[in-house]
DNA sequence: AAAGCATATCGTAATATTGCAATATTATAA
DNA sequence: TTATAATATTGCAATATTACGATATGCTTT
């Protein structure tokens, strides 16, 4: 065991929680949160900011990457990061939208 | 290794991590769903509609539980379980800051 | 009390994730 | 061309997650 039971959830399910889990880790979240501070795409300068080894920041921004968090380009022997501001909007209407349709009720 | 290493970050980003993470399985994300659709707090019917196995699903549930995306409140032998709203709209409001404080310019 | 439900917990096997050193790769600079 | 810088990949050890059978716990009904 340990692998995930995929093929009974849907497309939907599956892709938020791909998105969700890919910022599942607090590394993951500082990644995002100093992109989007430094309000560009920064290369490597993370290195500098995030306390991890640089082949572990490199396997955390491929994380982020494949779940279409961030876009990265090459530029030389750079590389530009950047977020993917769409997949953001997605999880913030697919949360959002079950805050709002929470009906109260005979709730806990 | 295989520990993450949390004592880095900010509590915010934990916070966050920590939310996202338990989203990040979709018999998770498909639970939410049907709690949402139910709309109602609904015990272990969650059994019939998952194809998982009865420890596998309570598992899952303590998961979301922990992370504060869901409440339970017993009832007899039963177990009332509903969203927590407030959780889903402090991701929502996370993400939608992030999408909407995106500066394009010179971006991939 | 006994039987029967709903849930939780334990133990364990299979697999995934995290982190990093070492090493490769690729682009520029000297 | 050689060195240097930025990034990716590989390999591996430690730990976490997922899934489930077996079993426990705790109501509720008979």
């Amino acid at each position: 065991m340990g692998t995930t039971k995929t093929e009974h959830f849907t497309e939907k399910q599956s892709e938020i929680a791909i998105i969700a889990k890919a910022m599942g880790h607090p590394a993951r979240v500082a990644i995002i949160d100093l992109l989007l501070k430094v309000n560009a795409c920064i290369g490597n300068d993370i290195l500098e900011k995030i306390p991890l080894a640089q082949p572990t920041i490199s396997q955390h921004l491929k994380v982020l990457k494949d779940a279409n968090l961030i876009k990265g380009t090459i530029e030389g022997n750079t590389v530009r990061y950047c977020i993917n501001e769409s997949t953001f909007e997605l999880l913030s209407k697919y949360f959002g939208n079950i805050a709002s349709n929470v009906i109260h009720q005979d709730c806990c």
